[in-house]
DNA sequence: CGCTTTTGACCCGCGC
DNA sequence: GCGCGGGTCAAAAGCG
């Protein structure tokens, strides 16, 4: 309901957060660096893959192809849950975390072929802090280029590369 | 009208 | 084996 439009009204918010955002990458926090690195140590230790789903009707789990997925985490002082990646995404699920008691959402990219997913998370201590997880890379190009979130995502992928 | 969101149910891994 | 926590599905509602 107030998403987007949210966002565009509140474009003030989305330069801050860029303004968060980018110093990270770019100096580097050393707990926001090592929790990159943690993430991706996970995934190169191939703990964590999934299968993609492609194209079957529901019961096939288990025992499918293993794609690496990269995950990648980050934090960003907003007070809008959704940040417009230039991305279209599809919410399909909604759920309650226990330390927590602000649910987390799970979003996925609308796109052929595109198995991306994000999962959206806000701290009950600071509701200003929101959790952005992607997970997966996009293999189709932005559709927009409204902000300079592009670049935030091109860091992300570099990241979650290898 | 075609799409997204909503929301409860289902599923799965894990610990007890 | 059962319950819990977390992730996903799918049917129906909602909205442009």
């Amino acid at each position: 309901m107030l998403k987007k439009a949210s966002i565009t009204m509140n474009k003030q918010e989305d330069i801050s957060t860029k303004n968060y955002l980018l110093p990270n990458f770019t100096n580097g926090f050393p707990e926001f660096r090592e929790s990159i690195n943690t993430t991706k140590k996970k995934v190169m230790e191939g703990r964590n893959e999934e299968e993609e789903k492609n194209g079957s009707s529901v019961g096939k789990k288990k025992g499918e192809k293993k794609v690496k997925r990269p995950r990648f985490a980050f934090q960003t002082r907003s007070q809008v849950d959704i940040l417009d990646d230039g991305y279209r995404w599809r919410k399909y699920g909604q759920k309650a975390v226990k330390n927590n008691k602000f649910p987390r959402s799970y979003y996925r990219c609308t796109h052929e072929g595109c198995n991306v997913k994000k999962q959206v998370q806000r701290l009950s201590k600071d509701e200003g802090i929101v959790v952005t997880t992607y997970e997966g890379i996009h293999t189709h190009p932005t559709e927009k280029n409204s902000d300079n979130f592009e670049q935030i995502l091109s860091q992300m992928k570099i990241y979650a590369r290898s």
